[in-house]
DNA sequence: CTGCTTTCGGTAAAGTTTTATCGATATGGA
DNA sequence: TCCATATCGATAAAACTTTACCGAAAGCAG
């Protein structure tokens, strides 16, 4: 309750936002090779589809100070994002089942640009055993435990069938694993400490769907009651 | 502005709310196989880890109407959430871009569940087409704009690299595509009418690595400070 | 140098989503 | 039969997110 001593506002940034940040991170690296020093919200927010206000406050929570009339310096914007996303500390983590999805993902070297080191994968099934993808080994799900606790691994990707996602959380939770990034459509029981994003891919498909449904009655009606507003 | 005549209050769903359904779905089956006839809000928060009043607020959301003291009737709930999220109507769907992350997709068997029906993947590299993945087969990218006009395909998997992503996403609009489900790590630039589901996977990653990070200091704040509250 | 315009930062308002409160209803046991 | 209790539905409060507003700063044109 009594505020820290010192403490430099460490206010939690809203989710929304840190959702955001990559496509700012990712326009002002644009930015930056076309040697432009500075950008603005307007700018930003014109190439991105977002409301330029949005924008600021966005980037005002990462750190970043702006300049009336010119913008946000390059440079210093980047390292504000790049700070505030933790791009900078490298982490390993680990994926366990190396299925479809588990090899799309060990394939992936996205993950490496923002600072993670996806260092091996975990499967089943003995076929799959012993093989490497993209240079990433895949081990045996029975070392699993082991290796979490003695490399103090912290986060790991849940790619397992649904079947089995509790039970490899559990084994993870024991292990000591801190964030768990689930794949699974389940809602894993965790303890209050351990840290779970959901990736529900299947809601996403199915939340699309309904918002096609509700635009087409819209639509629909709009063109009943003579609404044929295009600009 | 005018509220319609007869128009059963078609009140848009909250996006969340649309994202929980399927879990409530899923462990009502569960139930329907255990043979239970009905179901409470406080059960299914309970093993979902959600507060219950937010359970009922989603259920009513969807027309389900429950009994108090009982809970909600298993059969007509489930119809309920399958007519709420169109599980039912049947949809065909295309995916553009058949590398590591699209085959994973194609191979997926959960989309038909839900009543969508991923008919073919299109791709530019003429290694992969002609190739079938879990039987749907890899069609040429030049067809995609053709089949999506003669299909009348609504909705698309969006799984190519970055740099393409925009001018693929121009070929579909042109196409008379409605929605897009966007996988790659670009904001889309897309009329108004053309509805974009963003799956930004390196984003999510970073907030699950920032919230780790937020709860490392909070709790170290904690133990300096004294409060071992641990219940 | 002066005034015009763009853009920032802070604060306030509006809109959404989550959580709380409370009376009503139905069930099961005294 | 009647009471205690679990649960629902409705309404309200709280929390969070987005959007609006306004004064100040800074570049630019004349
Ligand atoms: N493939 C997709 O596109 C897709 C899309 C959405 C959701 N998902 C979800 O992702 C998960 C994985 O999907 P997938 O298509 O890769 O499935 P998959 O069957 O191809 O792969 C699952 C892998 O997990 C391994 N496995 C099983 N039990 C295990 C255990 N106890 N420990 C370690 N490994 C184990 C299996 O051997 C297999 O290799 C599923 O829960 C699925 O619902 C997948
Ligand atoms: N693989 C992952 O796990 C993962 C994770 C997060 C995000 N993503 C994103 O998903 C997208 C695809 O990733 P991936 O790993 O599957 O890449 P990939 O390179 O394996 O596959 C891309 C596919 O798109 C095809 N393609 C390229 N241009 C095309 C065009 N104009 N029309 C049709 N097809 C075209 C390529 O031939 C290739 O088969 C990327 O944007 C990536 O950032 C992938």
């Amino acid at each position: 309750m009594s505020p820290s001593p010192n403490a430099p506002t460490p206010v939690a940034i809203p989710e929304p936002t840190l959702k955001r940040l990559p496509y700012y991170y990712k326009f002002i690296q644009g930015q930056r090779e076309a040697r432009r020093d500075f950008v603005s919200c307007t700018t930003l927010a014109e190439a991105l589809g977002l409301n330029p206000i949005q924008v600021r406050k966005d980037l005002q929570a990462t750190g970043a100070v702006g300049r009336p009339k010119v913008g946000y310096h390059v440079e210093t914007t980047l390292d504000a994002i790049e700070e505030c996303l933790g791009y900078h500390n490298t982490q390993d983590i680990f994926l366990v089942g190396a299925g479809h999805l588990g090899q799309a993902l060990l394939a992936y070297p996205g993950f490496a640009e923002i600072g993670f080191n996806l260092v091996a994968a975990f499967d089943a099934d003995p076929a799959k055993v012993g093989r490497e993808v993209a240079g990433k080994p895949i081990l045996e799900a029975s070392r699993l435990s082991d290796l979490v606790r003695r490399m103090h691994i912290q986060i790991a990707i849940l790619a397992v069938p649904a079947a089995a996602a509790q039970m490899v959380t559990d084994t993870l939770v024991r292990a000591g694993i801190r964030a768990i990034w689930n794949f699974t459509p389940t809602r894993l029981a965790v303890p209050r400490e351990v840290l779970v994003q959901d990736e529900n891919l299947l809601a996403s498909l199915s939340v699309l769907s309904k918002q096609l449904e509700n635009s087409r009655v819209k639509s629909h009606k709009e063109s009943i009651h003579g609404k044929p507003e295009e600009l």
